[in-house]
RNA sequence: GGCCCCAUGGUCAAGAGGUUAAGACGAGACCCUCUCAAGGUCUAAUCCCGAGUUCGAUUCUCGGUGGGGUCACCA
């Protein structure tokens, strides 16, 4: 006859360490009362999706705001699906939010005491856990192929029997140990399952930050915690790493609730206390068919973070944003505090939302337009080149090509009372400011957009008259200039003159300033006319007035 | 389909057993104005349905309906 305890020693022969010697290697955190110890766990499957950004924003939050630890777990037990190098993208796209964990994994090296922080590289602590489930008969070896699973699967749902591998239709429960010692010794491939001792009638409670307390039907599937490949799934992986992590609150996706009964079963099984959980809400969006859903890796471009970061919103708006969704209190906060310091803003879980926000790039543009226009001139400089070092070369070229221009073209009524908000991300800067560089300038003119109305030879005449414009006069006495020009030419010198006695007159200022405007910007909506020629400065305005003339 | 979560304007949402049901984004209108971006003023727009409890329900309970999630040797 043999012993559980032999079939155990017959799998995982090379392990000798016990549970108890685990718990000496990872002692209790020496922390503060109330410190909250939280985690992110990615796996390297790809890049930083932004529900995930969204709870690692609140996982590093509560850990920072509780003096706890915020760390980074890499989950790649997953080989198959695993995409070389994504682990250290994942990092970066972090970094770039100024999500810095405290310890864990970072790429390169791994930091802290609870480590490693990569699963592939803790594989003997699972195999000790695994071993110790085995020994205590509430583990087994399964034989099944994923052939057999299958089968099971498509006679239950024919006999629309609760589908999977539990009770009566877990076949290799009911091996005998001396049948599974023989199998294993055979070299017979097998995974080991979790002898699940739930019922699916009974009903367990459980608790949840966000959600309170619900009912929720016992696990009965005697779930695979050891797979074919020698590492554990999920399930398990999450049991033991933050049990040894010692994770008070494990921060995750709403998707997670449903497997919520195998985490804490295993929990029991293996007499550890269970983390507190916080399931968060998905954030959606509405697809083709006006459907909500989970936004999609595959299908939506919004669900990867980098999105955002190729295009150069701020990061800062982005998280701005989504701790609007994260705290519904968060937004009347942030107003008071002037889109400033929300590192200081407490999160709660009580002002969560229980159901997933659609995502809405709109108050992320507002978001965004608000916080640039509080940056400086030279802020938004080094911001430009950030992004531009990184995914604008055409727009690199042009900021090169004098930092000191690019700066004045920022800070066209930007230092003013209540600044200009054009700017939201700077993947479209040079659509808003291209004009202002010589070559863009030059590609891009088109007479046409002279109103047609007016006669080409006037046209000429006031734009030859325009080069008088003193702009190193201040802005009004500059304006008077153009309404005498304008009057000279026949214009009424305001918008309202001219509507009393539209036969007297060719026009009005408003027009002059367009054919200036067109003249020295290639379009008809442009910032202030006086600060776009102080910018361009005097030879500038010279050779567009010129080149147009000829071109007229 | 089973199970679970969720339900206030287009979006994010506050709210209490009795309110003219906040506010923000967005939309529209007007003002300002050399255009635009702003700024100012204003407007439109919400309690999913049905029963029950109650003097009274959008709020509490139940049942529908709708949306979402989940049912892997993926996380």
């Amino acid at each position: 006859m043999i012993t559980s305890k032999q079939l155990a020693d017959l799998i995982f022969p090379e392990v000798t360490k016990t549970i108890d010697d685990l718990e000496k290697l990872f002692p209790s955190r020496n922390l503060p009362q109330g410190a909250e110890v939280t985690r992110f766990a990615p796996s390297p499957t790809g890049f930083l999706h932004t529900g995930s950004l969204f709870t690692s924003m609140i996982c590093q939050k509560l850990a920072k705001q509780t003096n706890g630890v915020f760390y980074i777990r890499l989950e790649d037990t997953d080989t198959k699906r695993e995409i070389q190098g994504s682990g250290e993208k994942l990092l970066d796209e972090m970094k770039q939010f100024n999500l810095i964990p405290n310890e864990g994994y970072f790429g390169s090296y791994q930091k802290g005491n609870y480590g490693p922080y990569i699963q592939s590289q803790r594989s003997e602590i699972y195999k000790i856990c695994i071993k110790y489930l085995l020994q205590q008969g509430l583990a087994y070896p399964c034989f099944c192929s994923s052939k057999d699973i299958e089968e099971l699967r498509t006679v239950q749902e024919a006999n629309k029997i609760l589908p999977g591998y539990y009770g009566p239709y877990a076949k290799c429960r009911s091996l005998s140990l001396d049948e599974a010692y023989e199998k294993i010794k055979n070299k017979e491939p097998f995974v080991i399952r979790f002898k699940s001792s739930g019922n699916h009638n009974n009903k367990i409670k459980v608790d949840d930050l966000i959600h309170g307390t619900f009912s929720i039907a016992e696990n009965d599937q005697d779930i695979v915690i050891y797979k074919s490949d020698g590492l554990p799934t999920y399930h398990f992986a999450h049991v033991c790493d933050d049990h040894f992590m010692h994770t008070t609150t494990v921060i995750r996706g709403e998707e997670w609730i449903s497997s919520l009964p195998i985490h804490l079963q295993l929990f029991k099984a293996m007499n550890w206390q269970p983390p507190k959980y916080a399931h968060v809400p998905v954030i959606m969006k509405v697809d083709e068919n006006g459907n909500k859903r989970k936004l999609s890796k595959r299908k939506d471009a919004e669900a990867a973070v980098s999105y955002f970061l190729d295009d150069g919103y701020p990061s800062e708006a982005l998280i701005m944003y989504l701790m609007t969704i994260a705290n519904s209190n968060f937004e009347e906060w942030i107003f008071e505090h002037d889109f400033k310091n929300m590192e200081e803003f407490e999160f709660s879980f009580s002002k969560m939302s229980l159901d997933g926000a659609l995502f809405d790039i709109n108050k992320l543009q507002f978001f965004a337009r608000e916080i640039l226009a509080r940056k400086t001139k030279h802020e938004m400089l080094l911001m430009a080149l950030d992004f531009a070092n990184k995914h604008d070369q055409n727009l690199l070229y042009h900021i090169n090509l004098n930092h000191e221009y690019f700066e004045e073209i920022m800070n066209i009524e930007r230092e003013v009372e209540k600044p200009r908000k054009d700017y939201y991300k700077f993947g479209n800067m040079l659509d808003y400011i291209g004009f202002f560089y010589h070559d863009l300038y030059d590609v891009n003119i088109d007479i046409n957009l002279f109103n047609q109305n007016i006669d080409k030879t006037i046209i000429k005449n006031v734009l030859l008259d325009l080069k008088k414009l003193d702009f190193s006069k201040p802005q009004n006495e500059w304006f008077e200039q153009m309404k005498e020009i304008a009057s000279k030419h026949n214009f009424a010198s305001s918008n309202k003159e001219y509507k009393q006695n539209k036969d007297m007159y060719v026009g009005q200022v408003g027009d002059v300033a367009e054919m200036l405007r067109i003249t020295l910007c290639n379009r008809k909506n442009a910032p202030n006319l006086y600060c776009v020629m102080v910018v361009l400065g005097k030879n500038e305005v010279m050779r567009r007035i010129d080149k147009i003339v000829t071109l007229l």
